[in-house]
DNA sequence: TTATTCTTGATGCATATGCATCTATATAAC
DNA sequence: GTTATATAGATGCATATGCATCAAGAATAA
């Protein structure tokens, strides 16, 4: 039994692991080239950041793509380098409460230009038709209702 | 400076992330259910199958998206598991030649059904024009000139 | 020929990931 | 209260990855 599916099923699929690998790969260069963390780095700081008056790790996880040792061993990295801290959180005394150093803003702010011009240079090179449709279809394969 | 991004390219690239991460884990998650290796082998056991007279690592290299030590590791892997085998290349002392065993011929043929329902539920749902315009929008995002 | 340089593929070492499990605290049942 | 169960986060161990380098053979130069 030999399953054949779709042309465009396949097109799609080959050229989806193809565009967000190359992009991926592409921010991941500009970044290490400027001596910055890499990109998993920054939504978590980003989202830390956002969360103004901290923010635990069981709620940072369900914004990030992480497991929890994942996430556990991310804060690691990110506190050893001093960007980070954890404090006890003072509700629930298994949790912590994370928060940026200065540092750690300062990274977070210095990574987002170097970040952007590559979006801006792969994505934002799109005709604006073509853009929207993206947004739309990628929406439904993401199965997301994210804004 | 802060640098604003058009709204399109953030939600392109976040939907791009998700959508290929999540149809990615989804067949990661079904392969592993049935007992099946792992996305990565599928790609490399039908690269050396469709090259039917053996192929050097030199040239899936090309083929696949992966650093020359990882490919050269993945093919450890896959030869301890049985499915390929490595002989002397006979023209290039320094080569290999790389062809599948029986059972990586019927292990490749039992993933297929497995990866292709994944792909066909999650991807083969779309309306017929937002697939064709993914096709035309990921293509430019992946650069590639591949069919 | 012999020395020089390039290419193919492997590998030592550091770091990252996946899985299962552990500890500590919190919640629920009694 | 006491005990059972669930949840937050860490960690030991096996495996995978990235980086740099190595060894062996091929290609080029002299």
């Amino acid at each position: 039994m030999t399953i054949t599916l779709p042309t465009e099923t396949t097109a799609i699929w080959t050229r989806l692991i193809l565009a967000s690998s190359r992009v991926q790969d592409e921010v991941e260069a500009a970044l290490k080239t400027e001596g910055l963390p890499p990109l998993g780095w920054y939504d978590a700081l980003w989202e830390i950041e956002k969360a103004a008056g901290g923010i635990r790790p069981l709620v940072l996880q369900g914004r990030l793509l992480l497991p929890q040792y994942g996430l556990s061993r991310l804060i690691d990295r990110m506190a050893k380098a001093g960007l980070v801290t954890r404090r006890d959180c003072n509700t629930d005394g298994r949790g912590q409460m994370l928060a940026l150093t200065a540092q750690g803003l300062s990274t977070r702010a210095r990574m987002w230009p170097i970040y952007a011009a590559v979006l801006q240079a792969e994505i934002g090179i799109l005709p604006h038709d073509l853009a929207a449709a993206l947004v739309l279809g990628l929406g439904l394969l993401a199965k997301t209702d994210q804004t």
